[in-house]
DNA sequence: AATCTTGTCAACCGCGGTAAT
DNA sequence: AATTACCGCGGTTGACAAGAT
């Protein structure tokens, strides 16, 4: 019945690709763009799976990514965001052209969410913790107001995080897809505390941005698309042929995207 | 200098919705 | 209509690097 299998998924390699992967993978979509991803592996040559392949061009290959570090501006972005959205992450990099939803759930989950923490918020809720003991553990809950409607809430959204049905039956309407975690009120003092933590948290932090924005700017100006959309499936590679052999000129005279990516961490931390 | 701890992020896993048969 | 695979998503893991001791 049903469909073929994908792959025999035996003889699969795993684990980090290589350049010389990267290099077939990007040929091939360069070539042929991308139609189905169980038939790139095939077609191009690599011991994959379709699913790793998509991984790897939607997180790492594709031309219009943005790296480096994030910006103050983005950071702001992300947290307003996501106390709207919660951990949708793809839904969240959506509104960022360039970035991928996994490199902004990885800096959510190892930047923003301690730096909330660090100042007493809740980064489910994005509201002030409240000590249930003085044992000085980390046994927090979140303070509601003392509103039984802003502990449903939370309960609500807490519960809505972890049930995958719930983020489809709200909709494809972006503002469909917005959780109703806090009121516009709360919202606005969200923000406000945001602004004011933001300009006190740490004051190296503020330069810090600066060089990584310069950097992101430098590295976009070289190798971000006018349109910056990726080709993606069923989309015709001609679509973006000049913009995307423009791209691959540049890729072609790198040693490595790793050799490049380790230069900008330098750069970043001088 | 060696070892341990912590931080980062690429990649994998498993699930739900959708599409193909 | 039922079954099965594909795709996309979010959660988690593990390797590596950097910093601390």
């Amino acid at each position: 019945m049903g469909r073929q299998p994908c792959c025999d998924k035996i003889g699969l390699k795993r684990g980090p690709w290589t350049i010389e992967e990267d290099h077939k993978l990007m040929n091939f979509i360069l070539n042929n763009g991308i139609h189905c991803w169980r038939m790139v592996p095939k077609l191009a040559g690599l011991l994959r799976c379709g699913k790793s392949c998509r991984l790897r061009w939607i997180n790492y290959l594709r031309p219009d990514l943005k790296r480096g570090g994030f910006t103050e501006i983005e950071e702001n972005e992300i947290m307003q965001l996501h106390s709207r959205l919660g951990n949708r992450w793809s839904k969240i990099a959506a509104h960022f052209p360039g970035r991928t939803d996994n490199e902004i759930k990885n800096h959510w989950n190892t930047r923003i969410k301690k730096r909330l923490k660090v100042l007493g918020l809740d980064p489910v809720t994005h509201k002030p913790f409240e000590k249930k003991g003085s044992n000085g553990d980390n046994d927090e809950t979140t303070v509601e107001s003392n509103s039984s409607k802003g502990q449903e809430e939370s309960v609500e959204f807490k519960s809505s995080m972890d049930n995958h049905a719930r983020r489809d039956s709200l909709g494809t309407e972006e503002k469909g897809d917005e959780v109703e975690l806090i009121t516009m009120d709360e919202t606005n003092d969200l923000l406000n505390n945001y602004d004011g933590w933001w300009g006190s948290l740490d004051l190296g932090y503020s330069w810090m941005n600066q060089e990584a924005n310069t950097i992101n700017t430098s590295y976009s100006s070289s190798f971000s698309l006018e349109n910056s959309s990726n080709p993606s499936m069923g989309e015709s590679p001609s679509l973006q042929e000049d913009s995307i052999q423009q791209w691959a000129g540049s890729v072609d005279s790198m040693l490595s995207w790793d050799g490049f990516n380790h230069l900008e961490q330098d750069l970043f931390f001088l």
